[in-house]
DNA sequence: TTGATAGGCAAGCTGCTGCTTGCATATACT
DNA sequence: AGTATATGCAAGCAGCAGCTTGCCTATCAA
């Protein structure tokens, strides 16, 4: 999950997820590349994308020959309640 | 900085730090051996500072032949802002 | 000044990461 | 059935990250 945001590219996927959800593999490819100048081929996209969703990150949801992806931040909750949650401690 | 983070050793460091302020190196090393078994060599925990240092998660201080390191989680609410924040917007 | 302690610098090695390439599978359309 | 589209699998490769090793500098104590 660490590992996960720590390549640039699987971070812009997150972005790219935040903004808008359900995007099959095509679409974030394509939109990577025109938004931000992202070359990676399409396999280089799909790999991250496995390793993102190996860490919870993002949920996939497969329709006939379409699979959509969206974001689950809920993982990225670990870092609060690790190092930032010491002094302001409220519901988990 | 999300770099920094992706090494477990160097999240363990984070962890010391966490726990107690003001540590120097071979402080740190210490602990991270007794408590949790990494048998990592002097400068490879020297090597981890420096990159936690640059990244702006760790802070020092010199006095004398000592040099002091604290944990700044200030820049891991990056994370928060970039991903968490998009639903419950506060005043950070 | 000499020795011991705390830390820094730099080169070299190894394993892993991210990428490409090539092929395979599955679904939809006509 | 045959073709196009959307995705999956696996091998191979280049670059880098983390570690070690060896030596150097700086501070303190005697």
């Amino acid at each position: 999950m660490f590992r996960a945001i720590a390549d640039p590219t699987r971070r812009k996927i997150l972005d790219e997820l935040t903004e808008r959800d359900d995007q099959t593999l095509f679409e974030i490819c394509s939109r990577l590349t025109m938004r931000h100048q992202i070359t990676s081929s399409r396999q280089a996209i799909s790999q991250h994308l496995e390793l993102l969703e190996a860490a919870g990150l993002v949920v996939s949801r497969r329709e006939g020959r379409y699979k959509f992806h969206s974001i689950n931040p809920a993982p990225l909750e670990q870092i609060v309640e690790r190092w930032l949650n010491h002094r302001t401690k409220e519901s988990s």
